[in-house]
DNA sequence: CCTCCTAGGTTTGAAAAAAGAACTTAGCAT
DNA sequence: ATGCTAAGTTCTTTTTTCAAACCTAGGAGG
């Protein structure tokens, strides 16, 4: 597997391993701590076969790592952790949430806190430049590395796209 | 329409307007210029029916406004805009992006770069905390507002999900 | 006035994906 | 041997998506 990932649009290529009905919510579930089939399968109310292919595709592409652990007095199983790579979607996940949180709010408030572990302060998910300064997002604006991709009248005509 | 949005999570909440196919893709197109059905169904190649059913899902939840305008010579028709809401998406949006460039990456680099207006810097998506100070992903974690949510065998048991 | 042209859709039928339920498998415990 | 359980696979039905054709409202051209 592992097909190459053609889409020129980083977005569009991140949505191709993340995209996916259920995967998302299967992640949040592993940030939240669930490791096991059984755990996502009874969080999420997944079918199982879904499930199944949506944890392949997440192993497929370093997302998650499948690792054998044994319970005492059980058969050796797997467990489905975070790498690297999944853990760096800490990030998208959270401005996932804070979007929700600002603009589908419901009644009793946010249910999940983003905390800095060493100072316990709230934390949000926002722009900061190279230099380190934070900076707000009205004065964020993407810029395409090759100008010809942007036409006039057809904005991005092609190769960005698919 | 607009249902209530019953899901206790903010991201599952988010989801529901965000997640299905497509969604996504569009709001990327609509941060890249696009404002036209035409234009979204050119640069993206979806079906003409699939794209009419995801406008009218963000239109209907405040991501995108729905507004008439006329070339000269033509009859009226309807644009496509971001709101202040949808525009707060671009936060979220640039995430994905960064993790597919970081996680994904494509010869040649990244194909849009995030720029801040004002001084020309490079911009990355990262996590801020109250006091405006920048903190790194792996001092950030999610809590629980009510403890209750978090059992110890299942987690999050009742309620978090769906 | 009548026909063509175009943007912005809707309808229709076929293909793919997801849901839901039943079944399988491997090993430990009784 | 039998049962139990986590972790799946298989099967059938329902829902979504795709692709192509069709429709519609108005302006332009004849």
């Amino acid at each position: 597997m592992k097909k190459p990932l053609a889409p020129f649009c980083s977005i569009a290529r991140s949505l191709e391993v993340l995209g996916e009905r259920w995967t998302l919510l299967i992640l949040r579930d592993a940030f939240a701590g669930s490791t096991r089939f059984s755990q996502f399968r009874a969080n999420l109310k997944i079918a199982p076969d879904v499930l199944s292919d949506r944890l392949a595709t997440l192993v497929d592409y370093g997302v998650l790592e499948r690792s054998p652990y044994q319970d005492p007095g059980a058969r050796a199983r797997f467990a489905y952790r975070l790498t690297p790579s999944g853990q760096d979607l800490l990030v998208a996940l959270s401005a996932l949430q804070q979007w929700g949180d600002d603009h589908l709010p419901r009644e009793g408030g946010p249910s999940v806190l983003r905390r800095v572990t060493s100072s316990g302060r709230a934390a949000r998910v926002g722009f900061i430049d190279d230099a380190g300064v934070p900076v707000g997002a009205g004065d964020v604006a993407w810029h395409w590395a090759k100008p010809d991709f942007r036409g006039e009248t057809a904005i991005m005509k092609d190769g960005i796209h698919d």
